[in-house]
DNA sequence: TTTAAATTGTACTTAAAGGTACGAAAAGGC
DNA sequence: GCCTTTTCGTACCTTTAAGTACAATTTAAA
């Protein structure tokens, strides 16, 4: 995002750039993630980078520019994995286990903190700026319509119960949301692993035939 | 909480008091349950009532403190009524039905907000001091103790799946927190109460046999 | 060697938050 | 009428937030 587009190798002119932007973000990532988003100033990040703020300002335009940022960042690492298991070829009860899987994983040993920092901004939308709203607008629309894609996938091979796509996709939506709360409010990870159990298995059909 | 419990027609020495405890209660709670508790400073409510700010620093100490009263006042406003549900000796599919009412009614209506504050707190409790979080904790454990109560009168009945009761009450928490949230995220009613349907109607026997 | 371009950080501004010191005001008791 | 008690609000304090003015620095080009 600066004046110039410079890539790698090509020389420029004036002097040369030393603040690390993926640093920052990385670093404002943790922050955000582990303390929530309202408990992290600008500032804080600057210390913790040694970046000065006007680094900061020219680097991100402001404090939504920077949570936007994050959020892209974000993406890359949590959010892209799970639509990728929508997205992968395997058998419907196999992807749900592997979202349970995800979901619970335990998190000190992965060495990121619990919860999820995009469910975190969704439930607080209204303390943030016009461009880190529109990109949690925009992250929702993308994992319901993964959803979606998904369940009807499942329906055409049978796999899912008779419930309208969108409803079903919100559902989902709303578990996993649910369990990163819990995940956040302490309780353990195999319990939420078996109250998605409970949520996440009932739509699919064999599940009828399971027992529940 | 006065230094002297006056009641009412008690006559009393000093200078009357005129400040009105219960409407600056009614009135952050309003103010905090529409814009978000992190979007409303002690000033904001200050305007709002015309009352002084020590005036209200008087009558509860400090943020949190004040933020701790609001939740009382909230959890006769809105919480009693869903363990009233709770506790209600209805049929099982009949409270189910009522607790998805509760959740779907029209907040234009009643001139309510949109969403629950105690939900909406309970995901930021990161940003609340000591009391406020003590309150939040107090609530969550009556909640789900009321959940765990209902569903283990719903087992002797044979109303319900064979799911471990405390899973089960996490779970109707989980389906409540996520109701909540998609109103405020501006998901119609009507939409809301079929995603409730599909969570909440599942783990009772009934909904087993008439399809799903 | 000067010039132009680009990035740097110190030191500042403004606004708003939570919180309080303190004297004026309003009542009953003497 | 004066004292004590209690409540009142003006005017302040401290801290911290987001955001910026500006001069110094470092480079390539002229």
């Amino acid at each position: 995002m600066g004046t110039k587009m410079r890539k790698n190798a090509t020389p420029a002119r004036g002097r040369p750039k030393r603040l690390d932007r993926d640093q920052i973000l990385q670093a404002a990532l943790m922050e955000y993630w582990s303390k929530g988003p309202a408990n992290v100033s600008i500032n804080d990040i600057c210390i913790l980078t040694r970046v000065s703020k006007p680094g900061v300002y020219r680097e991100f335009g402001s404090d939504d520019g920077l949570k936007r940022s994050v959020l892209d960042a974000y993406h890359s690492l949590a959010i892209q994995p799970l639509l990728d298991i929508l997205e992968g070829r395997q058998s419907t009860i196999d992807t749900v286990n592997a979202l349970i899987g995800f979901m619970t994983q335990d998190r000190k040993t992965l060495g990121i903190p619990n919860g999820c920092l995009f469910v975190m901004m969704r439930a607080q939308f209204q303390q943030f700026g016009p461009y880190t709203c529109e990109k949690l607008i925009e992250f929702r629309h993308a994992l319901l319509n993964a959803y979606e894609v998904w369940i009807d996938r499942s329906k055409v091979r049978g796999d899912f119960a008779d419930v309208a796509t969108d409803i079903a996709a919100l559902f989902f939506d709303a578990q996993h949301g649910g369990a990163m709360r819990m995940q956040r409010e302490g309780v353990p990870n195999d319990t939420i692993a078996r109250v998605l159990g409970t949520g996440l298995r009932m739509p699919i059909s064999n599940a009828n035939i399971i027992g529940f």
